[in-house]
DNA sequence: TCATATACCGCCCTCTGCTGGCAAGGC
DNA sequence: AGCCTTGCCAGCAGAGGGCGGTATATGA
């Protein structure tokens, strides 16, 4: 060490005060992401120029800090000891001669030590422009530093001096002791690593700062192990420390070998010294970019200003093939497969499945497993996939909770096997289980049918059963709809009965078939369908015909009769000359929509009455 | 620092199949 | 007109396509 650089180092380079315990929560966050923070530091310019702006006082001066490690698993109370030191050339060699005592004594002492612009570290060997310190000593009650992986310091600085702002520091551990030698750089810190371990058979840790708060002075210091190793041997991660270190030594025996840097905190692996520091950013919380549209703030420049693009509507990403345009380049790709390319790199191993994206080969595998991570909260529904779950809540209004989510204390026992639930919608979940084709098949004759419903109205056709009684009349029914039919028929005074009416004569007809038959004979080619019961589909199919039947197409009256009876001899009836004329207007009737539209016609002028009259009975 | 590739999550949409209620057609 | 069967519709869920947005890894 050269005394005339030293005669220039900042009277105190480091005022450290104290601070108070980390909060729990702080605590939580750092176990969680296993990352070290402090706050505010300085530039490399600067924190050069306050290397050599000033001069190191005569002695020692010592302020101690309280400091939380990441790791502990204690929320408080642990403590570390971060000093500032003050050193004269001859201070720095009682310095580092009393820290190489305490070590004997088993204490637990880190020193850190700038040895030129940009380079902090320690070595046992002659001084190397050696300007200035931070010592941190660790409290050997509380910690041996073999039990710490991650540290965490927190310090109030004024006229700090510890590391620039994107300083990496590579640090070297004894093992015994915990002597801390740190490094800024890449390839030379390297070097400097593999030379100082090679000497000291140390463990090598990793030491970070970043900045913080920029209103406060607070700087983050991580400490993290480094396990320097050789591709040909690499230790697993479950390895202990003493373990890692043992693996570290024999590694380092082969001189010339790629090595590899681990993250400890996560599975991350580079062969360089760059990328690892990088990588380590990712473990913070630091995110210094923010969004002056929506407060929103991001790790990196370049996030920050695809995320203003989503404000400003800017898609510098433009498709070559269609006018789509798009924030990333990585959107712009996923596009281009979309919809030009179709190019589909994730392939299901199950099946012929492919897909632009991995996600939705995830999401297309739960298929084949059955898997269902997203469960309804309300009832005993679970999704393949959150958009399923959330469109399923749509269905728990209270007409829908009532219906099929109820509580039922009685059992309700599934159709086809013993399975007992008490929740409707559980059990027709279950039932579909057993869906098939026509599976309900007679006894009695050759009868099947898809629907349990329609065997047990089948069967009924066998064993005379007529469990539908009507309350006014005690007449019996097989079906419910035939009971309702009944009633409404001849004990509801607001039935508004069905009317099809020929338009040629202005008859009325309670069916169709019979109007039908009818306008034959009255030779009405020219009936329209007004409206109908039927749905939605028959309908247009009826008036698609009906516009076909009135340019007296026989072809299409035809084909009417097919399509809407499916019946082959009214399809050869239908061909008859008489069939090319369309058969009259249809009223609808009965409850309902069919009700609704009646109504609608009443008040066009067209009473009820009205349409009894026109009624054929 | 930038650009690029990749991964991941979320949202919305369409198509399809199933089921229960109900209307209509054939006998 | 009653009975039986079939078909339509609405509602729901399964599966998948396409895009928005953010984060990470990595090479230049």
């Amino acid at each position: 060490m050269a005394a005339t650089e030293i005669s220039v180092l900042s009277e105190q380079f480091t005022k450290i005060k104290e601070l108070e315990l980390m909060p729990e929560k702080g605590l939580k966050e750092e176990e969680k992401d296993g990352v070290c923070r402090e706050k505010d530091h300085r530039s490399p310019s600067e924190l050069e120029a306050a290397c050599t702006s000033g001069a190191l006082q005569d002695s020692v001066l010592e302020e101690e800090v309280e400091l939380v490690p990441a790791t502990s698993e204690e929320s408080e109370k642990h403590m570390l000891t971060l000093q500032t030191v003050h050193f004269t050339s001859e201070a720095v060699e009682l310095q580092d001669m009393s820290l190489l005592s305490i070590q004997q004594q088993e204490g637990v002492q880190v020193m850190v030590q700038q040895a030129g612009p940009g380079l902090l570290w320690l070595e046992e060997g002659p001084r190397q422009s050696l300007q200035q310190y931070v010592a941190i000593s660790i409290q050997q009650e509380l910690y041996s530093l073999q039990e710490m992986e991650v540290l965490q310091f927190h310090a109030l600085e004024e006229n700090v001096m510890v590391a620039s702002e994107d300083s990496k520091l590579a640090v070297s551990l004894a093992e015994s002791a915990g002597l801390i030698k740190l490094q800024e750089g890449q390839e030379k810190n390297q070097l400097l690593i593999e030379r100082l371990a090679e000497r000291t058979k140390e463990q090598l840790f990793f030491v970070e700062t970043m900045s913080g708060d920029e209103r406060s002075d607070e700087i983050v210091l991580t400490i993290s192990n480094l396990n320097v190793e050789e591709q040909e041997d690499q230790p697993t991660t479950d390895q202990t420390d003493v373990e890692k270190a043992k693996s570290t030594k024999n590694q380092r025996k082969t001189k010339g070998a790629k090595r590899t840097f681990h993250c400890d905190v996560c599975m991350f692996t580079s062969s360089r010294m760059s990328s690892f520091n990088r990588h380590m950013k990712t473990h913070t919380n630091e995110k210094p970019h923010l969004c002056h549209l929506c407060l929103k703030t991001f790790r990196t420049v370049t996030l920050l200003r695809n995320h203003v693009n989503t404000h400003t509507g800017t898609r510098p990403y433009k498709c070559n093939d269609c006018n789509m345009a798009f924030v990333t380049s990585g959107e712009l790709v996923r596009h281009r497969r979309y919809k030009h390319t179709h190019e589909k790199p994730f392939k299901c191993s199950m099946c012929k499945y492919a897909s632009v994206e991995a996600s939705k080969l995830k999401r297309h595998v739960r298929s084949h497993t059955g898997e269902r991570p997203f469960q309804c909260c309300q009832c005993s529904y679970a999704s393949r996939d959150t958009y399923k779950l959330k469109r399923h809540m749509r269905t728990h209004s209270g007409v829908h909770m009532r219906n099929l989510h109820a509580y039922s204390a009685a059992e309700l026992k599934c159709r086809y096997c013993s399975a007992v639930f008490h929740e409707r919608y559980a059990l027709i979940q279950h039932q579909k289980t057993h869906k098939n084709e026509k599976r309900f098949k007679c006894e009695h004759c050759s009868y099947a049918c898809k629907q349990e419903r329609h065997m047990t109205a089948h069967i009924r056709t066998h064993t005379g059963e007529k469990p539908f009684t009507c309350l006014s009349c005690n007449k019996c029914f097989r079906q419910k709809q035939l009971l309702n039919v009944h009633f409404r028929k001849y004990h509801d005074a607001n039935f508004i009965p069905t009317v099809y009416k020929c338009s040629k004569c202005g008859k009325g007809f309670s069916r169709w078939s019979n109007m039908h038959r009818h306008s034959e004979k009255c030779g009405s080619g020219e009936a329209k369908l007004a409206a109908s019961g039927k749905g939605r589909k028959t309908r247009k199919r009826k008036q698609t015909i009906l516009r076909e039947a009135t340019k007296g197409q026989k072809e299409a009256a035809k084909g009417w009769k097919e399509a809407a009876n499916g019946d082959e001899a009214a399809a050869k009836e239908a061909s008859a000359p008489k069939r090319e004329q369309f058969p009259g207007e249809m009223l609808p009737g009965a409850c309902g929509e069919t009700t609704a539209r009646v109504k609608e016609d009443v008040d066009e002028g067209v009473t009820c009455e009205m349409l009894l009259n026109m009624m054929d009975k």
